[in-house]
DNA sequence: TCCCTCTGTGAAGATCCTGTGACGATTCCT
DNA sequence: AGGAATCGTCACAGGATCTTCACAGAGGGA
């Protein structure tokens, strides 16, 4: 059951696993053209992507899960700035290019200012739309991305294992879902910091909560469960009533030293080779495409 | 005495928002207009802004601190593509916009891989460049920004750290609630300024406090009950009649120089001139408030 | 000194927040 | 298709927190 979950599983936007694989993007355009060349190119760099020929309700967008969506404002006729405006504010972590016709200063510049992360102007070239989404995405990524680097944490007597996405106690695993071990690593990285429920969302579900949702609330108690049946012994989970949740490992036993920690990584972290990664990559398609 | 009270101030005390304030580029260019134009417009905006003329080490903008940097590439002649490698390893936090000259698909293409955030090309208008670093910054911050206002304060014994959402007297949690927490870590960030209760309701509340609310009197008596508890031999709440209170932490012990410190953060910078201002306490409540 | 206003205090009621169990919807696997 | 696992929502109950109120004491001006 565990072993269930692959490596596409990680897809999720704010997802904390993989480097720059498992991109996932979708273009809503109508121009057959830039979409046929574009959606060769997204093949043959093996990104998940998606094409929309209609405007589509910022509610399904959500669902996509997507790490990037390029759009052509005309398509969305005479709402366009509604919509954008909606979608990024639903979406704070979802890049927004813009890839649409002639446009003016004025409305770009607005249309940057309402969330959208770049503004491309057709005809363009998909080598270039792409760099522009790999940028966004980039930029986006960074600072989630170096939290989890395989690095297991550990907190009293609970080890995360970042890249089996599971936790474990005394090797057993907890059997948590997905949603579960996304949650426990999320509040393991903090380090002891409280973090907000619409944090906590907004990092798990890749968009804002809505006031009165209680699913963070949920999932805390099926990990408080599960911990709470393979680690009696120890309190993990600390509510900080109307804010949200901490993560660190408490003694129960009044004996010990009830030594609080929060959650220690044997870290040292890295920097260099996403960068070499990316060059070496980037070397080799300049030369192929010989512009 | 209330009109003092200005928009910078407004910043919220923990809010994770506050996008526009502290903004702090840099240009690197050569073409006298358009830096005259942009730099007009970064004033008016209250952005800390700087012009280099000429190719600068990159080590030399690591200790600028900027939040995003604006640059022709072309002042950096044919060292530019390895001049942007190196600085955009050495700071992946900062955010870069190549604004230059007409470019090839594959230049674009180039400087994007390399790590560059954005790339406009000249002519451009200066308010579309300024949307394009506004969106660039934005979308840099919004993961780390929580993690980096992490400067615990310091009054007396009392220690708050913000991302813990509580106050600790000697690693001993005083158990402060939302509003409690948040009242105290306002009042001490004002480092011993007085703030009028008005200012504290509507910055605690988010809307003006009507004529006879005593809400904030309550929650400063709850204040100062857990830290009258806590730390008994300090005082850190006083209270100026018909304006407001005032943080500071003062000690009680008769012989103990009584060192008045309002609330520092644990840096080395500072100590020292203190004990000049404070004379006989008394004293010093009527001089220094001069209203 | 007197009087009026402002502040400290305690308590009670209202309000909001969280823990919890259960249910239907959805997805995934066989 | 059938079944199981997982997910998201809902309603309810018990607490925690917030707000309001009344009263007493302190502060400041005439």
């Amino acid at each position: 059951m565990t072993d269930s979950i692959t490596a596409s599983d990680v897809a999720a936007p704010s997802g904390p696993g993989g480097g720059s694989a498992a991109m996932r993007i979708a273009v809503l355009d109508r121009d057959s053209g830039f979409i046929q060349v574009l959606s060769k190119r997204l093949d043959r760099l093996g990104w998940e992507h998606r094409v929309l020929a209609s405007p589509v309700p910022a509610d399904a967008v959500v669902a996509m899960r997507l790490s990037a969506l390029v759009v052509d404002l005309a398509v969305l006729g005479p709402q366009a700035w509604e919509w954008l405006e909606r979608l990024c504010g639903a979406l704070p972590d979802l890049g927004i290019v813009v890839c649409t016709g002639p446009s003016t200063v004025a409305q770009r510049v607005r249309g940057l200012r309402l969330g959208a992360d770049d503004w491309i102007t057709k005809p363009c070239h998909p080598e270039e739309v792409i760099a522009r989404v790999q940028s966004v995405v980039r930029r986006r990524r960074r600072p989630s991305g170096r939290t989890t680097e395989a690095k297991p944490l550990m907190a009293g007597e609970v080890q995360i294992l970042c890249d089996r996405f599971q936790a474990f106690v005394n090797d057993e695993s907890l059997d948590l879902t997905r949603r579960e071990f996304e949650l426990i690593e999320l509040l393991a990285a903090a380090e002891g910091r409280v973090l907000e429920r619409e944090e906590i969302y907004s990092r798990l579900w890749g968009y804002t909560m809505v006031r009165g949702d209680r699913s963070v609330d949920v999932f805390v108690r099926k990990l408080r469960q599960k911990l709470e049946k393979a680690s009696p012994r120890w309190r993990y989970i600390h509510t900080h009533f109307g804010i949200g949740y901490r993560f660190a490992a408490e003694s129960l036993d009044v004996n010990s030293v009830d030594v609080e920690v929060p959650a220690s990584v044997p870290v040292a972290w890295d920097s260099g080779d996403q960068g070499k990664l990316s060059r070496s990559h980037q070397d080799r398609e300049l030369t192929t495409d010989a512009l």
